[in-house]
DNA sequence: TTGAAAGCGCTACCAC
DNA sequence: GTGGTAGCGCTTTCAA
């Protein structure tokens, strides 16, 4: 472990000044070609490697850009996260990785530790249990830094954001059932204090009022978002409907496989997210795609509009990404 | 956007000096009492929030340490990330996230962003590329920073690991196969740079050997890690035999799906890395269990061993993790 | 085109 | 128990 090479370093080897080094290996238009030709084969021969600890600290910029999800090993979030971070790097942004495990105060603490560490921006897809306390994310938004949300945002910050229609989305799973002729809907809600679990609740109610499905209200049956949570889901009717929208996909596939059991496959299901595994079960999973990979591409996007910008909060950009039906054999 | 709080600030405020503010702030032993609750109040009152850029600076520690993954959307990592996340979150350490996309050049980009960054340490997985130019760890270990590898790990490097008893999941997986009285096994095996495949399939040839198979070597055939790859490898078989052991999951679905579109099911299937979707598929797959949650563990404890010690590569610590068989419908 | 020097915000050593 | 101050490695303004 031998000490660390500094412009200092390259400077006395060369006999000219750190502000020279400095500018020279930032290719400024002020040095000379030659100059910058010393200063650059210095510094491989002596194999400097900058610190941008020193670099960020001056200018106040770290090219970091933090990342808050709630898991990051939920496949959706994990996509995002990939599409991110292909995007910002190109860009020269680097990801600090926070997760909240769908806690509240993790959330906070995330932001505060993310701010601390001085990234330039953060983007977040909120916990479960932020209803409505989201004065952590405005002290970033105070900071000046900037805060893009993506699919599980809130309606109170006017931040740009990535979102699912996630009113479509419902809307177009029941009309999918509706079409194939299925009229007793059930549809499971997961907890309601998430913007995009109302919207999709409001769409299915929608799609059921167009099609003059009487009382859509009551077709709506509060349940948990897990396997084990789609059967039991299942377990707790008394008479089991034509079809039922499950809250994503495990829950789906935990009703599918409930029903299996008591040789009752006239059910039809779908499920919300294709995780990857929907395709491959039997019967293959009708579901909505969420399109992660166009979510993350967007945030980055967006962040990097942001960062080119003065008034970054003028006039945020919302993205709204279309939902697409993926039709399979489960609602056949 | 109001200019930052910074100890100066705290310091006038108090009419003391920033040594006295740093210190309170971190606890020292040798201030009162009185002055720790005073400054604390005054930095809670000013809003005030420490710039960890400027600590990192000094001091010379990140509590940042760089990630690196050929994809943070392969389930697998997706995994093991969450869990080196949480373990490590709980010591003060961040996570920089840094994608290889399986390149080798991505892989050495990532090194140098990461040490530039300042990151206290590296834990990584190798690409697929990385055969034997691993020069770029070297500079890690050169400059004293803590290196773990984990899952695709290289036998030349005598850093700190964790993988998995590569060895044993192939004889597992062949045993098993064995036991369930099939004789005619094909195994397919992904490209050998990689020690994890190489290893897997000596534990192959190994389980052949032990149950007086003949020629196991000739039961070895080269394929590609996709659903298509296992696709075309049984496509492009003369003869079908009684099982097959594919490269991973994927794959193995893929076997499973061209197989079930002949007509023809009567081939036992098995994969590598229990994936998600592998439980619920039709049928359920046989596989192996890389405890990715495990593995996140202890390469987060390895790390933290490292930062606690002086002479960090003295006595490498090598994980290994047992495989688990995981019996389900698929090699009934 | 290059040099000198201030300073980003914090820590830690040396005084007192 | 507290103060003074020299840097950490870099950027950037002002001078020359």
């Amino acid at each position: 472990m031998k000490k660390k090479v500094t412009i200092y370093d390259i400077a006395r080897e060369l006999n000219v000044t750190v502000s020279t080094v400095s500018r020279a290996l930032n290719d400024s238009k002020s040095i000379s070609k030659e100059t910058k030709e010393q200063v650059r084969d210095m510094a491989k021969k002596m194999n400097y490697s900058p610190n941008k600890l020193a670099a960020s600290l001056k200018s106040g910029k770290t090219f970091t850009i933090g990342v808050i999800v709630p898991s990051a090993r939920v496949q959706f979030f994990a996509s995002v996260i990939h599409s991110m971070e292909d995007h910002l790097k190109s860009a020269g942004y680097g990801i600090l990785l926070y997760q909240t495990n769908e806690s509240l105060e993790s959330e906070k603490q995330g932001v505060k530790t993310l701010l601390e560490a001085q990234v330039d921006g953060i983007i977040a897809s909120l916990s479960l249990e932020t209803e409505t306390d989201v004065s952590h994310f405005h002290e970033v938004i105070r900071q000046g830094k900037a805060l893009v949300l993506f699919d599980r945002s809130f309606e109170g910050l006017t931040v740009p954001s990535v979102t699912l229609n996630d009113f479509k989305a419902g809307y177009m799973a029941a009309e999918h059932l509706l079409k194939k002729g299925f009229k007793e809907i059930l549809y499971m809600a997961p907890v309601q204090n998430i913007g995009i679990f109302r919207r999709r609740k409001e769409g299915f109610i929608a799609a059921l009022k167009d099609y003059c499905v009487p009382n859509p209200e009551e077709k709506i049956h509060y349940g948990t978002l897990s396997i084990e949570g789609g059967r039991t889901f299942i377990r707790d009717l008394n008479d089991l409907p034509q079809a039922i929208i499950a809250g994503d996909d495990f829950t789906a596939l935990g009703m599918l496989r409930e029903l299996q059991e008591r040789k009752n496959e006239k059910v039809a299901v779908m499920g919300f997210a294709n995780e990857v595994f929907s395709e491959f079960i039997t019967p293959s999973l009708t579901t909505i795609e969420q399109q992660p990979y166009k979510m993350g591409q967007e945030c980055a996007r967006l962040f990097l509009n942001m960062s080119q910008k003065n008034n970054i909060y003028d006039n945020p950009e919302e993205v709204v990404l279309e939902p697409i039906l993926v039709k399979r054999a489960s609602t056949k």
